[in-house]
DNA sequence: GTAATTAGTGTTCAAAAGAACACTGTTCAT
DNA sequence: ATGAACAGTGTTCTTTTGAACACTAATTAC
């Protein structure tokens, strides 16, 4: 859809771009005029329609000419961390999170986040550290059904949540963590995936 | 710094940050009188003078008056990701990045992110895998001294650029890798350090 | 050859926007 | 009781801003 932009277009857009990222507002007509040193405004106005026309810039607020912040931004997205899963919450809507860091979720794949579909866990404990996962990592989690052979981070029996890998043993999903030193979980009654491991985050110390 | 709000100054600054998060433009002062039904817009100018005494909002571009976007955006960085590191090149001012990545330098500790100061590195290869660094991971690196122990990016008699660990052994500084099977690597001229680990991010496959 | 696109100059206009001034009334701590 | 901060009304002013109109000129496609 996006059109070829010319030289002088890609220098207006550029200055643009810079303006509105500087700033966080885009740049007046005038404004753009005193940076090429047009001797007219009207210069200016032919450009923006043609960016306009390709779909570059648009009309924010029925204002100024500026480039959607959502392009600058990239899609960012809010996303939720959580210290320890609580019990017996299947939608997590009351649980509070620790806290909400900005970050890209195209980094994991996901180009369509939704609200309440990806959330973060910071791990305790090394019972999957022959995955590689640390003490104090954050793990990137989005909420799917989880295969089998997925590291999940799911509520057994009702009692805390741990992350775990999903495995089956003779028919029954059991949680299997990644170190020798600890055993099966084997869930007695139920067995409640909360998220499926996309991600991880590891702050080297 | 920031003092308290009152219940309508909340109200105020609630509505420019909407505005501003969907419409990419702070509202004018007229806009937030016809929301609130003001009678007069100087009723506007005394939250906004208020507002900006407390430090929520402040003037951009010499014009509207709204939240800067960093704010909002919360210090995003354009983060270079280099594939392999080429060799001879101490200033990286010519080397182009494989990709560039949106992301939040806050996420590891950084908080005034400079220009070239910070860049990543695709992992190649399984020689960190007992420091659970694993083939396809992220490293976010750091441009400054390296102290003995860090893990590194860094340029050996001029050739590839790996990532090991940097120790010292009878006063001369190797670098090791986090797996048996690698041996040390002894410089025979010159070991020049591009960056230190400060964090990583993986993609679960 | 002609039409469209690009890239400008020069001028004018009306609306929108920020800002200022004078004034009213309430609450609240000192 | 008094001043400070808060929350408004009503009016006016100047500058900024987007937009329009007429016109020039080079390039490129058909």
């Amino acid at each position: 859809m996006s059109k070829q932009l010319t030289e002088r277009q890609h220098e207006v857009l550029a200055f643009i771009s810079t303006f509105q990222a500087e700033k966080g507002v885009p740049p007046s007509t005038r404004e753009i005029q005193r940076h090429f040193k047009f001797a007219s405004q009207t210069a200016v106005m032919g450009h923006l329609r043609s960016l306009a026309n390709k779909g570059m810039i648009e009309q924010l607020a029925g204002r100024v000419w500026g480039l959607k912040t959502n392009e600058i931004q990239t899609h960012l997205f809010e996303l939720p961390v959580y210290g320890t899963i609580p019990a017996g919450l299947p939608s997590m809507q009351e649980q509070e999170p620790v806290e909400v860091i900005p970050f890209n979720p195209g980094l994991f794949g996901i180009n369509t986040p939704r609200a309440h579909h990806l959330w973060a866990l910071r791990v305790k404990g090394d019972s999957m550290i022959d995955a590689h996962i640390l003490d104090g990592d954050l793990a990137i989690l989005v909420r799917r059904e989880p295969r089998v052979g997925d590291i999940v981070a799911a509520l057994v029996d009702g009692t805390t949540t741990t992350l775990k890998q999903l495995v089956q043993v003779r028919g029954k999903n059991i949680l299997r963590a990644a170190n020798k030193k600890y055993a099966d979980i084997i869930p007695e009654e139920s067995l409640e995936a909360q998220g499926v491991l996309v991600g991880l985050i590891r702050r080297q110390a």
